[in-house]
DNA sequence: TGTAGATATATGTTATAACACGTATAGTAG
DNA sequence: CTACTATACGTGTTATAACATATATCTACA
């Protein structure tokens, strides 16, 4: 039998296991979706990484997030929040601060430019989610966001 | 009500959409399971994509695979296929020669030492790919990988 | 032929990711 | 109040990703 994903990586030979198809198929989606938003935002100047850590500032609202909350906040690891948020300063998306109180934290806000590209991201954004997976209807994405949720809490259990 | 991804992420407010919060799921869950693979293969001086490139020409076999081949049964999108081939022949873990036939074409091989690295790499692999998702099931593993070929499939539609 | 177009790969350049290390501020135990 | 540790952030460097462009080879047709 071949599955879909072997032919979509025109591969001959069936895989080593069901959890090795799983991984791949996992990565090779995310790889898929990942490519429509970097193209729906090309034109916006932003990558999918800079565009979520403003969609997380404009959550955190008026009061802002301290770097490492940022970090932890970012749906992939990054090792270097420092120079992200750097470059979307020197945009003039996001503006930052030291802490009065404990000057060892910097709260990083965003500002109405970065607000202002945001609002006009969202149908964008939205219109291309609707097309990626607006046909799967509610059940199976209920289903599918269920397993993968399950997955991250098995991969995360300790050794 | 909160989601497990809202808690993972530490996000106060829900998510716009199910497409949304299904988008961030599959990418966490990727980001999640590529971390493993990269600290397994860390030791082994070679990443997931360089990992990914010795499978595909393992599976190839003694004829090899030209460029172009070996790009589009990536995963993932990489567009410098040809520097990323230098970097695994540079290590010795592939020899490339030009077709004779067709001198416009470079066939790549797995060496020897390539071979031997991924035999060194396949249990260790194994083991934490059971590690990662070898509790969720037979039962939820077939469906998992069926939802997220609609979703390339649903993703892939014209306009 | 021989010439235009298609295909396959390579190269030059810039930006970003990844990693290691360094600095500043705050809490804490003696 | 001093030294020690932890925390938060910054910087230097190298490797890789991403993009545009160039070169070589083949194919098809006038």
């Amino acid at each position: 039998m071949t599955t879909r994903l072997q032919a979509e990586l025109k591969q001959g030979k069936p895989f080593a296991s069901p959890e090795h198809e799983a991984i791949l198929s996992i990565a090779r989606t995310a790889s898929v979706l990942e490519h429509g938003v970097v193209e729906t935002l090309k034109p916006f100047g932003i990558t999918p990484t800079q565009y979520n850590v403003l969609r997380i500032l404009r959550g955190a609202g008026r009061e802002g997030l301290c770097r490492n909350a940022v970090r932890d906040r970012l749906v992939a690891r990054v090792p270097d929040a420092t120079r992200l948020l750097d470059r979307l300063a020197e945009a003039g998306l996001v503006a930052r601060d030291r802490d009065t109180a404990d000057r060892r934290y910097v709260t990083t806000c965003i500002t109405p430019a970065g607000l202002d590209l945001l609002a006009r991201l969202d149908q964008p954004i939205a219109q291309l989610h609707r097309h990626q997976l607006g046909r799967l209807g509610a059940r199976k994405l209920g289903t599918l966001i269920d397993l993968l949720a399950d997955v991250r809490e098995a991969a995360a259990r300790p050794e």
